[in-house]
DNA sequence: ATCTCTTATGACTATAGCCGCATAAGCTCT
DNA sequence: AGAGCTTATGCGGCTATAGTCATAAGAGAT
């Protein structure tokens, strides 16, 4: 089942387009990234990325209601970590797209 | 280079989250979905969307500018198509991921 | 040229969601 | 119990964008 034989109903349609709204945001991106680095606790993320403490505790929020990311207490600190490998081929096929089309520009440039 | 291996600029990571953007929305990921099944005029496309024809023709326009939609003329009319493996893939992934965590949950429950 | 059909776009409203501030809730100690 | 820490959340302002209506722009025919 691929959604290339078939149109999806209307509530797998709007699972996907939650899912990619998630990866929508630069802020959760960044986030995703940091946490692939390692674990991390709150405030070293709050550190290294300049956003307001309920900012990030929001993000990570949806990241983790969504299984991107998960956390575990170590005393009365949180430590977050994303294992996940999705995002990354997520990504992946996005980045190899962008370079394709950067490519077809310059090919059609040098044509000329 | 893979995102795994170190956190993208932010130019970059604005890159990716506006990709995933265009995916976010129900609407454009049905159009997608319709034009995989084969190349459609606008008409059609209002036909089986229930759509406005300002709508679909705003939403095809984003989807054509990232590269993921075209078009040619036919006589008056638009025949747009999208020949692309991109949003297949994307969604398979995800997808992917959607069982495994209803699976879990089945497991979780059923071990109890 | 005008008329007709199709698509694009300016103007607008409504809604969703980011983000910060303040504060509540939760945990760990004494 | 309280104090002191970390994280979550209610509230509100702000911005971005979906979606509609009306209209402009473009292509073909007469």
């Amino acid at each position: 089942m691929t959604v290339s034989s078939f149109v999806p109903s209307p509530e797998l349609l709007e699972e996907f387009s939650q899912f990619f709204r998630l990866l929508s945001e630069p802020a959760r991106l960044l986030l995703l990234c940091e946490l692939k680095q390692g674990p991390r606790d709150v405030a070293s993320l709050i550190a290294s990325t300049g956003f307001s403490q309920s900012h990030i505790s929001r993000q990570l929020g949806q990241l983790q209601r969504a299984g991107l990311v998960r956390c575990q207490r170590e005393g009365v600190r949180l430590i977050y970590k994303a294992d996940d490998r999705l995002v990354d081929d997520l990504c992946a096929l996005v980045q190899n797209r962008l370079r394709q089309r950067l490519q077809a520009q310059l090919d059609q440039l040098q044509a000329v």
